[in-house]
Order: C-alpha cells, then sequence, then structure tokens
DNA sequence: ATGCAAATGCAAATGGTTCGCATTTGTGTT
DNA sequence: AACACAAATGCGAACCATTTGCATTTGCAT
C-alpha cells in the first residue's frame, strides 16, 4: 500500500500536516471512522486542528477516491475509510465493529443471470458481510 | 401480500388513518421514500398531518419490523419501503431509483467458506445491485 | 358513553455536516 | 532566500434531517 506522501502527490494535493495524519490515522485504523473521532484523534496531537476541516480534507479524498465513504446501521454518522483499489468485500464485527476484507467475490457470475432475468444492466455491487469477528466470538461465549 | 389493516392488527398497533395511509403508499411504490417524500404525499389527501407524526409512525414500524429502514448513496436521508418477510437482494436503478427485487441469493455458500477462512462468525449479509433498470436503459441509450 | 393510554400537532431543540469569510500556509517562480 | 498567489485552514454561523417536550386529541377496551 502507498505511502500518506505519496498518496498526496499522486493526486497534486498540497502535503500538510492534517492531510497525513487523516491518511495514517486512517491507514492505521482497523475500522470506520467518522469525521468526529479522526478530529479527536487529531486533537490528542495537535491542538489547533478544526472539524469542519477534518471534513473539508475527507470531501477532497472522496472526490479523489482516496477514501471512501461509508454508511453503516449502527451509525447515523458518515464513517470513512482509506478506498480499496481491488474489487472485494467485508466482513464486519456488529460488536467491536471491525473490518475484515475479503478479497473473492461469489456474485460476479450470477450478476449476468439476473441481468438478463430481469432485464437490467447492472454496473455493480455491494456486499458485506455482518456476523462477529474471532475475538467477539470467543468473548461473547464466555 | 398482507393489507395494512392485517398489519396493524397483527402487531397491536391502534388503527389511525395516517398509519394507513403510509403502509398504503410504502406498499403502491417501486422505491424507497423518505419521511418527507411520505409527509407530501399525505398532504395532498390530508391537510393537517405533522412530518413528526410521519417520522413516529416510521419508528414504529421499524421497531416491529413492518418496515425498513435503508440507506443509499444516493441521497443522505433515510428511506423507508415496506419490511420483506423473505430473504432476497434488491436491483436498484442509478437512474430513476427504482427498485426490483430478486428471490434467488448466490451468496449463502460461500458465507460457510469465509466464515471458516476468517474465523468469523457470520449472520447475515447485505448485497444489492446498482445499474439501469429497463425503462432507463432504453432511454438513455437514445 | 366514559376513561385512559397512545397518537398527534406544533414549535423548539439536536446533531451531523456545510458554508462564508478573514487569515495562514504550501509551493512554484523570481 | 524572498515573493506571489492559489489553496488550505480556523472559527462561527447556517443548514437540514431527525428528535423531543408538551398540550391536545383520538382509538379502543370497558
Ligand atoms: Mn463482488
Ligand atoms: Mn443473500
Ligand atoms: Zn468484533
Ligand atoms: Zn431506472
Amino acid at each position: 500500500m502507498k505511502t500518506p506522501e505519496k498518496m498526496l502527490e499522486l493526486h497534486n494535493l498540497k502535503k500538510t500536516g492534517h492531510r497525513l495524519m487523516i491518511l495514517t490515522i486512517l491507514k492505521e485504523s482497523d475500522r470506520f471512522l467518522s469525521a468526529d473521532d479522526l478530529y479527536m484523534k487529531m486533537k490528542e496531537e495537535d491542538e489547533n486542528i478544526s472539524l469542519s476541516t477534518v471534513y473539508r480534507i475527507l470531501e477532497t479524498f472522496v472526490l479523489k477516491s482516496i477514501v471512501s465513504a461509508v454508511n453503516v446501521e449502527f451509525s447515523k454518522k458518515v464513517l470513512y475509510e482509506l478506498a480499496h483499489e481491488a474489487h472485494g468485500h467485508r466482513l464486519i464485527c456488529t460488536n467491536c465493529h471491525k473490518v475484515v476484507y475479503v478479497e473473492d467475490c461469489p456474485v460476479h457470475n450470477f450478476e449476468d443471470a439476473i441481468s438478463e432475468e430481469y432485464d437490467f444492466d447492472i454496473k455493480r455491487h455491494k456486499l458485506d458481510f455482518y456476523g462477529l469477528c474471532s475475538e467477539c466470538k470467543a468473548e461473547l461465549s464466555s
């Protein structure tokens, strides 16, 4: 995976401390983060940061496809993750909200069949799995 | 599919004009509707209706699983649809937002495989397809 | 018909997100 | 290294979907 610096260079974005910090935090996170999650983590290191800046940086990143905005049922805020290059799907833990990526896709063949059956020109699909990660599974069964 | 009256009876909910109207509108709609969409449609027939009542009715219905709340990328409002009894998936037109249901599910076998591979206890999945419905496909190609 | 919990209307409050504007900063150019 | 200027930022106010408090009305069991 590219470094935060490279990501900014690649998209002709100015390298600011805040942008780099947001990319770094997202990169190291194993779950989705809200603008406010990021804002609070950033405050721990840099007193001088504004929530609207976080929103504006995220907006820019989403526009450039560096970051994806995600809507999950367990939060009414928009959450963010580093965008994934390859097509894949997610395992989302309903308990701790950790996210694991799966590269395989069981759907593509099926797509052609329903495209035909419903006369629908399918462009893409969204598939996520919900359940308990191994840690939460162990913890909750004890 | 049950009648609006039956749905309310089944869940011990008082039969009010507004509740019946919301169920009827949702039943007849071929796409998701926001609280405000419903509010405006209801105003056409009944001057005296409040948006907060619409929200409260929807909240009750979602709690009883009569209605599902849906988050779609093309709207930042929460949208609603009549809940579906059987497990299935949706074809969502990115142009006109019409929704078509597919009963088949290509994912269930796959679930066992990844459950094992990732030591994740998968409880359910969410799969939607996005593309163009037959009408929009025809319209946009002309 | 009566009583009371549940449902409603209305206005105000909330909370996440966006915007306006004055100030600062990154970076290409001298 | 200083300069110039567009882009980025901080701060507060605005925005908009949704929720809530409260007084009033309504559905329905008795
Ligand atoms: Mn796929
Ligand atoms: Mn399925
Ligand atoms: Zn977990
Ligand atoms: Zn369409």
